[in-house]
DNA sequence: TGTTTTCGATCTTGA
DNA sequence: TCAAGATCGAAAACA
């Protein structure tokens, strides 16, 4: 599957000027788009959504309040936030902002709302930062996309068996009878019901409901509840 | 834990020669006790485990490997786990490590084990931050969702599930089940094993387990490694 | 009805 | 924190 894709990266355009994007797309295993997000700044195999401030800008966001609204949407996104902060201590000498406040705002980021908090020096290595969180993410979350778990068996008839366990009224044993009679989840697909019922333990029932979960219709599509950016 | 303004610290005995436990004492709100601690520093409140460390602390023991031993059992306390680093770049230059052995380290934590991470430049701040995140946790407690770590629900209801999901074998529906049909934990605790087992998805094994749970014998509790005072 | 299988819920573990 | 795998019990489905 993923073994060694290459990484995505989506950019927000407001984020073109930065140095950032210039710097992932030196990497060689990412490959990088300009698009804009609704949340955050750079959206990483789809999986991890990161929001990059430099210490002034976060100094600034906490005082005229825009800070709370991004985290809370952040927090709110379905993918994983990280938030990148990024310059050293002397960066903020010169806007007034205590210590203390900024602290504060660091210990809600990151332990009321869940949010890893990330620090920086510069814009290279915040890019190296983003590399490297996605790829340690990626070596514990398997592959691509989390249709089932996100998890894929990688032999061919494990493989098989566990599509077939996806449809209704079929686990392990009848799946395997299936796979044994038909040879292919494809032809099991475009089985009759008669066909279907030849199958130890699979009768009417279950084999009209295999029909009707494989059969498509536009009605069922067009509406899911999995809330958008 | 209840209207009690002062905030109990238990810090560890190990820690007894740091700093940190001075400045902790010397706040106003704080009341400092020293003991064993199973895991992690501080302990705040009953609610937030502190492991502090300093940066060549740090630094060493991704080198000798304890690090993820520590963070393991950190990320699985009852308590919600915080990671204090204390001290500035400037600290490190000795030790050899290599700054992206650094970062990988805290990607981990923060972003796989999902323990927050505080900076801190000295034990003064150390004992600050842990005094703010105490207060912060404080005031919105009851509030977010929580698995069971010293969060507890305000509402009776919420709070009977709440223990009700301490039991083997009983998370949230179950313990809801529980609660319709029995209407209290105390009958719950006092119901017989047959009685347990009218509940949908109790059978014989789980009730047997609620009852030995529930069913105090002395022996049984010759040590706890979750917790010492 | 009895037997087998699926399926949902919980727990455990490991990264 | 989070996801994968194992386990247990209930209930569906078949015969």
């Amino acid at each position: 599957m993923n073994k060694t894709t290459k990484i995505t990266i989506i950019a927000d355009d407001r984020e073109r000027q930065s140095q950032v994007i210039g710097f992932l797309s030196d990497m060689p295993d990412i490959s990088v788009q300009i698009s804009r997000l609704a949340t955050g700044d750079y959206l990483a195999d789809n999986r991890l959504i990161f929001e990059r401030k430099t210490l002034n800008d976060f100094a600034i966001s906490i005082i005229d309040g825009r800070l709370f609204k991004q985290i809370s949407r952040l927090a709110n996104s379905r993918y994983k936030p990280v938030l990148i902060l990024e310059g050293t201590g002397r960066d903020l000498s010169e806007n007034g902002i205590r210590r203390e406040a900024m602290q504060g705002a660091l210990i809600s980021i990151s332990l009321i709302y869940g949010i890893p908090v990330l620090r920086a020096m510069n814009p290279h290595e915040s890019a190296r930062l983003i590399n490297y969180a996605t790829l340690q993410i990626r070596a514990i979350a398997g592959g691509g996309l989390s249709n089932r778990g996100g998890y894929h068996p990688k032999t061919k008839s494990k493989r098989q068996l566990f599509i077939l366990q996806g449809l209704p009224g079929i686990g392990p044993k009848k799946a395997k009878n299936l796979l044994d009679r038909f040879g292919s989840v494809e032809k099991i697909i475009s089985a009759s019901i008669e066909e279907l019922q030849l199958i130890d333990g699979i009768g009417k029932n279950i084999a009209e409901k295999i029909k009707w979960a494989v059969h498509e219709e536009k009605a069922a599509y067009g509406f899911n509840d999995d809330f958008d950016i």
